[in-house]
DNA sequence: CCTTGACCTTCCAGCCGCTGGAAGCTCCAT
DNA sequence: ATGGAGCTTCCAGCGGCTGGAAGGTCAAGG
């Protein structure tokens, strides 16, 4: 199966696939003319990068969970961990979020929104009315 | 005020003031030695970015919100709806994340996270049990 | 047999918002 | 005069891709 094929099989781009490769996480055959070819293993191995990412883990997560996937002794102890670990950082984030949430829709529900230059939401930025968390969040 | 003091009055790294400077934000003076030179006003744009960004503003929204705020004829309404697509893409990225977290938090009260290799997280991800969000989100 | 076009390959650059580090300059206190 | 703190510029890297250029390969149709 080559890349097109794999990526429709998979959910992934081509070209997310030949990233991860780059990075050495779910690497496939080579036919003699240089195409990449996937067989069923690789397949599965891309789907679940795919659904791990799909959940938010990183791709160093990624990793851990693919070298468990793999390993038939592994402790679900370990995978536990891990998700565990990565719950942890997304229960984190709304928090953060939350705060944000308040303190703006606060700012917004108070903002007349007409014509007019007085501006709460201007207020609140120029003066000392937000001690917001300390660390920047980032939305994409 | 060198770029260090601007640094502690308005809680950026110098290196974050320099960065805006590059990008045109905020443009302090130069002494003839080449030092940064900040003003009063230089000082409060800078907090108004910082503000803006501890409230997750992108640096684009902040540029916009920059420019109203020099703006003594702005219409409150102009910045209200720079506040409120942001917070509708705070809500939104609460949502997701909410929805990573409930699905998440199955998997990990269904894994006895022990010695054993038996796992639901590993066949959640193996198998087709997972159909999350498609925009896959950052965590910083 | 030749062309077309869809696919494949590699490599380099860019996204965001900084941050780290190197190399070199200036200033101030001793 | 010297040392060290702070300033300057520039380049590279973070994560996780994505876009695009330049070129090779393959299968179908004329």
């Amino acid at each position: 199966m080559n890349i097109g094929d794999a990526a429709k099989a998979t959910g992934l781009s081509p070209k997310t696939i030949r990233y991860y490769e780059s990075i050495d996480l779910v690497i496939g055959d080579r036919l003699t003319n240089g195409y990449r070819d996937y067989a069923d293993a690789h397949i599965h191995k891309l789907r679940f990068v795919q659904r791990a990412r799909s959940l938010g883990f990183s791709i160093d997560d990624c990793r851990t969970l693919l070298s468990l996937y793999e390993d038939q002794n592994r402790a679900s102890a370990e995978v536990k961990n891990v998700a565990r670990k990565h719950l942890e950082e997304i229960e984190a984030k709304i928090a953060e979020l939350q705060d944000l949430q308040e303190t703006l829709s606060h700012l917004v529900e108070h903002c007349a929104g007409d014509e007019r230059p007085d501006c709460p939401i201007m207020d609140g930025l120029s003066g000392t009315l937000i001690e917001g968390p300390k660390n920047v969040p980032k939305i994409h």
